[in-house]
Formats: C-alpha cells, sequence, structure tokens
DNA sequence: GCCAACGTTGGC
DNA sequence: GCCAACGTTGGC
C-alpha cells in the first residue's frame, strides 16, 4: 500500500472546467490534448485514487476551482492519431505513440475559486513551479503538505 | 490585446 | 550540440 499523490492540472474552463466535472459526476472524463513531455511524464506517474486540484487558467476567475480523481491511468491518447484533430501529431505512431491521457472524475467543487493572489500567499508554495514567474507546466505534482495547505483555504472567504 | 517567458524545431 | 526562430502559454 502506497501513499496517494497528490498534483494539479491546469485547463481554460472554457474547455473542461470544474462544472464540466460536476455535470456528469459519475462519467469520467478524458484529459487529453496534453503536448509537454514533463507533463505527459508527470500524467505516467499518475495512479489510480490520486487527487488532482483542478486550475483554471486563462479566464475571469484564475485559480483551483476544485479536486478531481484518476480513475484511469496513462494510455495512449487517441487523438494523437487522429489527422481530423487538433491534437494530432504525425509524429506518433500506433507501435510508439508519443502521448497518453488519463480519465478524471469530479470530487468536489470550492465554494470560492482559491485565487492565484491566495496561492501567492501560502508559504508551503513558495517552492512549488505554479506560482513561479513564466511557468508553462500544466502537470504539477502537489507534496501531502502542499496539498493540505491549500486544501485548508478551500472554505475561506 | 499585449508581451514576457518558455518549450520545441531545425539548420548548421 | 548549439542556438536562432518560431509558436504557445498564461497573467495582466
Amino acid at each position: 500500500m502506497t501513499a496517494k499523490n497528490y498534483w494539479l492540472m491546469k485547463s481554460e474552463p472554457d474547455e473542461c472546467g470544474i462544472d464540466d466535472f460536476a455535470h456528469t459526476p459519475t462519467q469520467p472524463i478524458h484529459w487529453d490534448g496534453v503536448r509537454n513531455y514533463q507533463a505527459r511524464n508527470f500524467m505516467r506517474d499518475m495512479r489510480i485514487g490520486d487527487r488532482v486540484f483542478l486550475y483554471h487558467s486563462s479566464c475571469k476567475f484564475i485559480g483551483i476551482a476544485g479536486i478531481v480523481e484518476v480513475v484511469k491511468e496513462a494510455y495512449p491518447d487517441p487523438k494523437q492519431f487522429n489527422p481530423e484533430s487538433a491534437y494530432f501529431d504525425p509524429k506518433s505512431t500506433l507501435e510508439k505513440p508519443r502521448w497518453d491521457a488519463v480519465d478524471l472524475i469530479f470530487v468536489e467543487k470550492f465554494p470560492k475559486v482559491i485565487s492565484l493572489d491566495r496561492l501567492k500567499s501560502i508559504k508551503a508554495l513558495n517552492e512549488n513551479p505554479l506560482v513561479k514567474k513564466g511557468n508553462r507546466l500544466s502537470v504539477i505534482p502537489f507534496t501531502s503538505v502542499e496539498w493540505e495547505a491549500v486544501h485548508a483555504t478551500r472554505n475561506l472567504s
């Protein structure tokens, strides 16, 4: 029995936000379209039952909007093989896929988005890439200390 | 819409 | 292996 892992994943709520998960609470969502190697490698480390903060970026209320859970571990992202898809990758083959997806399911929507300003004020996150200037990583591992520090603020106004 | 920061590509 | 050019991310 290993300890549960914690993560944060970014998305634009217009594409796939916490409400998309909340609207289908019993149906997993395929998290595909990740096209960054570091993010992909982190996705490969995800295990069933891991918890994930869902972060809304490039929108009005930037920050962590809720929690989702891993229900299916990394598998080849089908969109990389589909020439019609915006996520098509001509260098991917069925034998040697480049990109992976995971499946996630709804856990919790916070009463209010935990704003980026608040996240920056949480000392436990000082070394986390999320709050570093210019950071573009869309899948970020969290320690349990970081997770708890953020989680403890979820009901603050 | 702007633009700094970043990751990737490709010529050499 | 270097690095300039390019495309993208993401806060503001």
